[in-house]
RNA sequence: GGAGGGGUACUCAAGCGGUCAACGAGGGCAGACUGUAAAUCUGCUGGCUUAGCCUUCGCAGGUUCGAAUCCUGCCCCCUCCA
C-alpha cells in the first residue's frame, strides 16, 4: 500500500484531510475527477504536477477519471480577459482529445484511466434542468470567489454564463459521483462548488486536493507556453536536459518535490548531500535524467547527460545541429549574411552586433572581422554565443 | 449624451520644435566569472547593399528650413457626470 503521504507530497490544500483518510480506509477503488481543458493539448511539465498525482493514485489501486471538458470549453472558464472565446468543433475536440491520449498515458496508467467528456450529461440537459442546476448557487456565493468579486467591486463586468461555469463543473462531480477531485489551485473555488452540488444531490461531498502551478524556468512566473519558460514532454532529449540544467539549484528542490518519482527521503538524501559540500549540478543530473528518461525511454536521460557533459565542459560542438546550404554570390556569402539565413540571428545587424561583442565563432574560432567573406566550399560549423550552432556549405 | 485624461520601441515609462533611433527600468541576448545554475560586473537591444543610408513615437493630413514634440480630422483606451 503506498503511503498517503507520498501521494499528496507537494499539494497545495486538501480538504478535508480527515474525508480523504476515511475514504482511503473503505479499501475500495475511489473514484478521482481531473478536469481538462479541450483546447490546449500542448502538454509541459507544468501540466505534468497533477497528472503525476493522478498516476501515483492509479499505483495505489484508485480510479483516475480523465475527464474533458468539451462542453465547458464551450462556455469558457472566466478569466475576466477573454470574454469571447471561439467555440470548438466537434472535430477540433476529438483531435484534442486524441493529442491528450498521446502526451498524457506517458505517465497515466492506461488501463486505470476513465477518459470522459462532460458533454455526455450535458448535450442532451433541457434548458429547464440547466435553471434546476442555477437555482442550485446564489449570487452572493458566486461573489465569493476571488476574481468575481474583484471584478464586481471593480464595475467590471461579468456576463452571466461566467456564473454558469463553476456549477457546471461542479454538476460534472455529481454524474461522475466523483470521490476526489484535483486541480490547479487556481481552480479551489470551481472545486467547491461541486463539493456543495454534491451534498445537495445527496452525494458524500467530493475531496479536494489542489496542486501548486508549477514555476517556470524562470523560477519566478508559472510555466506557460506564452511566457516562454517552459519545457513540453514533446521536446527532443537534449532539449529538455538542457532547459531543465538551466534552472537555478533553488527551484531544482521545487520540480524534484513536484516532478521527480524518486521517494521523499531519496530527495532528502539527496539535499543532505548538497548540504555537506556536494555539487548541485549532481543532483540536477539525476532530475533532468529522470525525467528526459520519463519521455524518452529508460536510458534516454543518460545519454542525453554524456552529451550535455561532451558538449558543455569538454567544449565540443554539439552532434547534431541544423544544415545549410547556401548558394555563393560573386564568389562568396557575408559572415552576417550567412548567420542570419542559417538562423542564428535574426538580422544582419543583430550578426554584426554578435561578431562586435566576440559571440561568433567559426569551427570554434572566434571571428573578429565583420567583413569576413565565406567563400565557394565553404564548409564549416557557425556558432553564435553558446548554444546556437548550424552547419554551412556555400555552394559555387 | 456631457466633461476630462491618455495612446512612444518586447513591457513599463520619460521626452513636449532641432543635440532623438528617442532618458530610465524590467525583460531578452552576448562577454567575463562558473556547474550552460544563481548572484555579480560589462556591453548590446529598429533595419539595410553597415564608418554611410533608410524607416519608426495610434492613423491620415497640415504648419515649419526642421515635428515624437505645434495644428486639423479620424480611430482606440481610461476616469468622472447623465
Amino acid at each position: 500500500m503506498t503511503d498517503i503521504k507520498e501521494i499528496i507530497r507537494g499539494a497545495a490544500e486538501i480538504i478535508q484531510v480527515d474525508e480523504l483518510e476515511k475514504r482511503l480506509d473503505e479499501g475500495r477503488p475511489l473514484r478521482i475527477k481531473v478536469g481538462f481543458d479541450p483546447t490546449a493539448p500542448d502538454l509541459h511539465l507544468g501540466h505534468t504536477v497533477i497528472l503525476n498525482a493522478m498516476r501515483r493514485f492509479q499505483d495505489a489501486g484508485h480510479t483516475v477519471i480523465f475527464l474533458i471538458g468539451d462542453f465547458t470549453g464551450m462556455i469558457g472558464d472566466p478569466t475576466g480577459k477573454n470574454v469571447t472565446r471561439k467555440p470548438l468543433t466537434e472535430d477540433d475536440v476529438r483531435a484534442n482529445a486524441q493529442t491528450y491520449r498521446e502526451q498524457v498515458f506517458k505517465i497515466l496508467d492506461r488501463d486505470k484511466t476513465e477518459v470522459r467528456f462532460n458533454s455526455e450529461w450535458f448535450s442532451d440537459m433541457s434548458a429547464a434542468d440547466m435553471i434546476r442546476l442555477a437555482s442550485q448557487h446564489t449570487v452572493a456565493r458566486m461573489l465569493e470567489r476571488d476574481d468575481f468579486e474583484k471584478r464586481y467591486r471593480a464595475n467590471q463586468a461579468i456576463a452571466i454564463h461566467e456564473f454558469l461555469y463553476p456549477l457546471v463543473q461542479g454538476h460534472d462531480s455529481v454524474a461522475l459521483k466523483a470521490d476526489i477531485e484535483m486541480g490547479g489551485t487556481d481552480q479551489k473555488f470551481n472545486l467547491l462548488v461541486g463539493r456543495q452540488l454534491q451534498q445537495q444531490a445527496g452525494q458524500a461531498p467530493q475531496v479536494i486536493i489542489t496542486w501548486p502551478l508549477l514555476e517556470g524556468t524562470d523560477g519566478v512566473q508559472k510555466m506557460s507556453k506564452s511566457l516562454d519558460n517552459y519545457v513540453g514532454i514533446n521536446e527532443s532529449a537534449d532539449d529538455m536536459f538542457g532547459k531543465l540544467m538551466s534552472i537555478s539549484d533553488e527551484l531544482m528542490w521545487r520540480y524534484f518535490e513536484l516532478l521527480s518519482f524518486r521517494p521523499i527521503e531519496d530527495i532528502e538524501a539527496l539535499q543532505q548531500a548538497v548540504a555537506d559540500g556536494g555539487n548541485p549540478r549532481d543532483a540536477k543530473f539525476a532530475l533532468a535524467m529522470e525525467i528526459v528518461d520519463r519521455f524518452h525511454g529508460e536510458g534516454a536521460g543518460e545519454k542525453a547527460r554524456d552529451r550535455f557533459i561532451a558538449r558543455f565542459r569538454g567544449g565540443q560542438m554539439p552532434e547534431d545541429m541544423p544544415e545549410k546550404t547556401l548558394p555563393a554570390e560573386d564568389g562568396g556569402i557575408g559572415i552576417a549574411a550567412a548567420l542570419t539565413a542559417c538562423g542564428l540571428t535574426a538580422s544582419n545587424s543583430e550578426a554584426f552586433r554578435m561578431i562586435k561583442q566576440g559571440a561568433v565563432k567559426i569551427d570554434g574560432e572566434k571571428v573578429e572581422d565583420r567583413d569576413r567573406v565565406l567563400g565557394a566550399g565553404f564548409e564549416g560549423v557557425l556558432q553564435v554565443g553558446k548554444r546556437r550552432f548550424a552547419r554551412l556549405t556555400v555552394q559555387d
